[in-house]
DNA sequence: TTAATATTCAACTATACGATTGAATACTTT
DNA sequence: AAAGTATTCAATCGTATAGTTGAATATTAA
């Protein structure tokens, strides 16, 4: 009599393929990637340092899940997040670790405490100080997340050409740089690089899908993003 | 060189923890069950359809994934979320759900389409109709569910005990019943009986997470809340 | 102390999943 | 058409997980 078992199973059931899909390391990984912009398998096995076969399953999979959409241009397969609220879901798992997993808070306290990570710029009012002229904000990722959303006023240096455009940053400003969030790497080496050889370099923590979350505007396409054109800008 | 791939591994490790605890169904209705208020093993067995060990066993997968927490009163042992942010996190996964799975979505619209679920009543300005007295809230969870936080001004009577009390409810008014959520069929039941009987009965599809969610004020404990008081009160 | 009850643990089997490998497919370029 | 490249598929093996069963533990009641 009392109203079909079946369907309650059935919900939990579908609920349970999205918790599978995120239930493995790397596919997390991808995931956190794919909320930064969409990605070309081979660039996602690279980057998620995995082999292409096995980076394409575990796509399969987020696929199956609904989490991410596939689409072939020409040779390439490009993966996306099927949508923005993905995005937020991923961000409110890993906020959830980062407030619940006591290993997670000891990693980030351990990362905090590097020298490069002291004194982190917050979200709050960088938008004005940017807009206003005060800072230069670095954005350390790749180009193409750059191009996917970026910070409003934001400079694409990715951090593997920073070494080779030092002498186009000013060096009579502070200088934030941001990458994929609190868990990336990117923007902290940028930051060893950028002190080593004496700019006043600070990190902002927060990612694109923490800007995002907060409402804060953001930007797409290349604009005058670009370190060249900034620099032209500044002359 | 490239900073301590270690670290980035250790954080999606630990982030999956949280994935491979919600990858199962039964944990998944034995958390939605949790959102409602703490439960004893016992109870949320017989709830969930498990037997007591193997949600013992489940309960233990969310315990170590630091979901929930267990605290022993005497010979029984009851289980709470370790956190609000457990029970948003879990609301986030049900609306990534509803709004990906093409399955859920489904299911959801055949059972919105049941004679009961028609013309449902919204969130939005029930609270001022309460307050005014044009309505009346019954909360048809179990009573335990009940206290652990109900909409202020509603009524318990669960839904096992409505046939009994049919003859205290006014008939002269509009009576909205509501339970755990959109997946629960306890609201459908009562509006089945309800009308059945000639009331003019609908249902809010929201449940108390949903309710908070939106910010909305909550009442915990028994209150005036139950249905004898509640009829005294109307006498 | 003994009996009863709630919960957890340990052992077991069937099943599912992860990563690897090598082959197959699909598209582009020559 | 043929060669080259990006991606996926299929088969494999080792490991992990789900659910069952029966025993063990801890607390209360008699």
């Amino acid at each position: 009599m009392s109203a079909s078992p079946t369907f309650k199973k059935a919900i939990y059931e579908q609920l349970a393929r999205i918790g599978k899909a995120i239930a493995s390391p790397p596919r997390l990984e991808l995931l956190d990637l794919l909320c930064q912009g969409p990605r070309t398998v081979e660039h996602l096995a690279k980057e998620a340092g995995l082999t292409v076969a096995n980076c394409s399953q575990h796509l399969r999979v987020l696929h199956r899940a609904r989490l991410v959409e596939a689409e072939k241009n020409g040779l390439y397969v490009t993966y996306r997040l099927a949508d923005l609220v993905v995005c937020e879901f991923f961000r409110g798992l890993r906020v959830l670790g980062e407030q619940r997993l006591a290993e997670i808070e000891l990693l980030l306290r351990q990362f905090r405490e590097e020298p490069e990570m002291l004194e982190p710029v917050q979200m709050k009012g960088l938008l004005r100080r940017i807009r206003r002229g005060e800072i230069t904000v670095l954005d350390v990722r790749p180009t193409e997340e750059y191009d996917a959303g970026h910070i409003p006023g934001a400079v694409s240096l990715p951090l593997k050409d920073l070494k080779s455009h030092l002498s186009r940053l000013p060096r009579d400003q502070e200088i934030v740089a941001y990458c994929r969030g609190p868990f990336c790497v990117l923007a902290k080496e940028a930051i060893q690089v950028l002190r080593a050889k004496g700019f006043d370099a600070r990190r902002m923590e927060c990612g694109i899908p923490d800007w995002r979350a907060e409402g804060l505007p953001l930007e797409t396409g290349t604009g005058q993003g670009y370190i060249r054109a900034a620099i032209r800008r500044r002359g």
